[in-house]
DNA sequence: TTCCAGGTATTAC
DNA sequence: GTAATACATGGA
């Protein structure tokens, strides 16, 4: 299947630290899962070309990687202001997935104190051992022992990403609660998921829930807003995500992917 | 070998 | 409220 995609950085989207099911191929495609099907996808130039033995449609790509939205605001405050910039001349077209809401939230749990590279290892160990090569449903882990887990690798998150999973398993109404929640409700909703903290919580909104308002404050992005928005000078999570909320409103956390990217690949500065 | 990684939960002031 | 500490594990 091709698919006309004038506007997308496909390599920054899938190596952002977004999401951990892809892995690219020597030939610079991905291979990965899409709405729970197995697919490889490729870009050249503003052709995508998505393979597999059982494609999505067409609208659920284009809904996957965000081709519909208008980015035009989120790159209006990248180009005018000078310490941005260089992230946009880099990675324009870098989109944010609009992943499973239970696999965000799941990834997520993963990554607290981890490195994205073993994110990904435990990804697809998941995938392989519980999920037939998708990422395994919330009931799968649910059905697990926390032993099990450990002995994938999870380490001292197994514990809680089972109880976040028996949560989710025996809660059907639990994401949508999440979904129709105002942004502070599902904040707080969220953030009551053992293994879920403040940083983890806006990740989960932000990827797996299209809330565009939140701003995960992570290592790296204390790092480069302090560099950039306050002389270097050592400053709080809490007073970042305020000056990132002050900035740019309902577009920080797009704001943010271009931040953390830019800031991991060196062309923005982080001190 | 030691250190670090998209933090969180717990405990102590 | 803010500060220190343990937590599993793979890669550098």
């Amino acid at each position: 299947m091709r698919i006309q995609a004038t506007d997308l950085h496909l390599e920054a989207t899938l190596e952002s630290g977004q999401v951990f099911g892809y892995e690219r191929c020597a030939d610079g495609s991905y291979r990965g899962t899409l709405r729970g099907k197995r697919i490889t996808l490729s870009a050249r130039g503003p052709a995508l070309t998505v393979t597999g033995p059982v494609l999505p449609t067409a609208r659920e790509v284009r809904d996957y990687l965000d081709l519909e939205r208008d980015l035009s605001p989120v790159y209006a405050w990248l180009r005018d202001d000078p310490r941005l910039r260089p992230t946009l001349a880099a990675y324009r077209g870098l989109r944010l997935i609009r992943q499973d809401p239970w696999e965000a939230l799941a990834c997520f749990i993963l990554s607290s104190n981890n490195n994205v590279k073993r994110i990904q290892l435990m990804h697809a160990r998941l995938s392989a051992s519980l999920g037939a090569g998708a990422f395994p449903a919330a009931s799968a882990i649910a059905r697990c022992h926390e032993r099990t887990l450990r002995d994938i690798g999870l380490g001292y998150r197994a514990p809680y990403l089972q109880r976040s999973a028996t949560y989710v398993a025996n809660n059907p109404h639990a994401l949508e609660t999440i979904r129709s929640a105002d942004f502070e409700e599902a904040r707080a909703l969220v953030s009551s998921y053992p293994g879920i903290g403040p940083k983890v919580a806006d990740c989960v909104l932000l990827y797996g829930f299209g809330r565009y308002e939140a701003f995960p404050v992570d290592v790296w992005m204390l790092r480069v807003m302090r560099s950039l928005y306050f002389k270097g000078r050592r400053v709080s999570g809490e007073r970042v995500y305020r000056e990132a909320q002050k900035r740019w409103g309902k577009w920080a956390g797009y704001v943010q992917q271009y931040l953390f990217h830019g800031a991991r690949m060196g062309v923005l500065s982080v001190g």
